[in-house]
DNA sequence: AATAGTATTGCAAATGTTTTCATAAATTGA
DNA sequence: TCAATTTATGAAAACATTTGCAATACTATT
């Protein structure tokens, strides 16, 4: 504890200490096998004396990798994006990468900025939400020729890698459900759906069910709902309190379906003899509301874990062939549906 | 479009573009006023044209601040870190930093290792959740002499700069306001204890209070819930259906209130009539069940926000002095809690 | 014992930037 | 018009590493 420079100690500083040269130091942390493990026990001894910590930044200066790996989310505080997260950042972490995190909030000209942001910092690799994206946006991954991954949406047309599931037939499998329980009078509250194809096309998969099967969904049953339950409940109390009210509801998330189930409880509708409630996503938690809320399950720390460590291996190889990963869905009846009784 | 040279266009690169020296393109990034106006528009020109990004890692390596502010979590996938990080994240954001992020599931050696590994990557300051670290970390800590932040608790006594709430206090006031409403037979779910002085504190509040109010809750009425909703609905049943069974329930924080007012509903149980339930964290969605629930609120979204801000200018400035800044909490009576009938 | 490898190490160049110092050009004041 | 400032720019050193190359020491083979 004699020379204890607090915080300026660096690899030369190693070096004295074990009297050898900075290019051994280094070379023992990169390259163990090729210095004599006498060496490297003396190098041990004055890392651990001196307190030193490598310097990341100094080493991706040498076209060494970065280590760190950039996700831009629309929002961290929302359900599904949280899990994602999780998974992501633990699946890399055990690959030895940092995560650079940023949110945009759904204003994709945001998201250009928070882009550019992380490429200041070299990420080796830059993992998006979705395929809707600014053609600047675009433009930039593509002359930075930074390593990009779409997430959580799977299209076998994307221009960059993905890891997802097929949202389409999420909204799919939600419609037929209800329609399979008889249902013809059914409400529709989803995001907004520009801007993001994850929304959009559960909403275009879901009236084409509708449309094939003869039912009409009137404008009036299609309020938008903001990403938050409590908004969501509103919206539903709005649609439930109209002339004419819907018999089920197919909602574009789980966190919209449970501000509806709590809307409908509100006021005294029975789930679900009077109100069928339907949700996408299946999050941490709808299992547990009573009744239990059926939706459709997309598995959202497998995507998370698949996308980070799929991604990372792709960052660390040569090979730029894009690869695409679709997640199976299933659909989970629980308690809120039924067949229409009447 | 003539040179685009994908990836590798550095500062120089843009400086023969420009014509002019690397010193002066780099002088025109930091200090534009003593760089000439048409010179400027010159270089604006020749980054436009060659897609030129800086590099962090590089300015970095001059003594110069990184710009990445590291944040080490118990988890991310969680209501309450969920707010905490979207608001430190933006407050962050604001001041020109990027956001660092590592999870270590409540396992305090990873912590530390997560904390070694943010530190290769030099952040600026580093964030942590609570105050309960091992003594390598805080031994890390002051060691490589970087900036530090606890989130989350307010200590008047901490060793480090703090912004958060108090928890005792929190606790406290939550176990008030049940024997304010006349309960004596109070249940209490909390997460584990050790290495969480969040849910230790709280806990430690809540029975100061039952104590002098000469209330004592049996051990078995005490079930440890981990941080989910599943789990925490699982013990709140078993709780229920022991033969005698507690009129209401303290729950440390309102992710395991949830679960209990779905294990209530569950078996039937009318709340708050045959069962108070009372949370602590007012979490987003906990004013939306039905009923809502009754909490003592800790503005997350506050402390992140002000975490964020405060640490930004803490970290950039050179004044080395600790603060610390306590949210204040309050009462939410909403639904699940009712004075004792007899 | 001499030769050919092989294992281990150090030197120096390179990485992309910032900053100090020096120089040149332009402006001001007399 | 000349000296004294002021303004604008460039050259070179510095930052903390990695790595190619060369040098040395050691081992095995004949």
């Amino acid at each position: 504890m004699d020379i204890k420079q607090r915080g300026k100690v660096d690899i030369v500083a190693v070096a004295n200490a074990a009297k050898v040269s900075a290019s051994t130091v280094s070379r023992s942390f990169n390259h163990p096998d090729l210095v004599n493990p006498a060496t490297r026990k003396k190098i041990d001894r004055a890392v651990k004396k001196l307190g030193y910590i490598r310097n990341r930044a100094a080493q991706s200066m040498h076209g060494r990798r970065s280590g760190t790996i950039g996700l831009v989310v629309p929002t961290i505080n929302h359900a599904i994006f949280a899990e994602v997260i999780q998974a992501f950042s633990d699946a890399i972490d055990q690959e030895g990468f940092t995560l650079l995190i940023a949110s945009h909030g759904y204003d994709l000209d945001r998201e250009y900025e928070m882009i550019r942001k992380l490429m200041e910092h070299r990420v080796d690799g830059l993992a998006l939400i979705g395929l809707d994206h600014t053609r600047e946006t675009y433009r930039l991954l593509e002359q930075q020729d930074v390593p990009t991954l779409a997430i959580w949406t799977h299209d076998q047309d994307s221009p960059i890698p993905c890891v997802g599931a097929d949202n389409l037939e999420a909204g799919r499998m939600a419609a037929r459900h209800l329609v399979g329980l008889g249902h013809r009078e059914i409400g529709l509250i989803f995001p907004a759906t520009q801007n993001n194809d994850r929304a959009r096309q559960r909403k275009i998969g879901a009236l084409e069910v509708f449309q094939s099967a003869g039912i009409s969904v009137p404008e009036e049953w299609q309020p938008e709902a903001p990403y938050s339950i409590a908004q969501a409940k509103q919206m539903t109390l709005d649609l439930l309190t109209l002339d004419q009210r819907p018999k089920a509801i197919l909602c574009g998330n789980d966190v919209i379906a449970q501000g509806a189930l709590f809307a409908a409880q509100r006021i005294g509708l029975q789930v679900p003899q009077d109100l069928s409630i339907m949700g996408i996503g299946d999050f941490k938690g709808s299992a547990d509301t009573e009744p239990g809320l059926s939706t459709v399950r997309i598995p959202a720390g497998r995507i998370g874990q698949m996308a980070g460590s799929h991604f990372s291996s792709y960052v660390t190889s040569e090979d730029r062939g894009l690869f695409r990963f679709k997640c199976n869905l299933s659909l989970v009846q629980r308690g809120t549906t039924a067949s229409v009784t009447r």
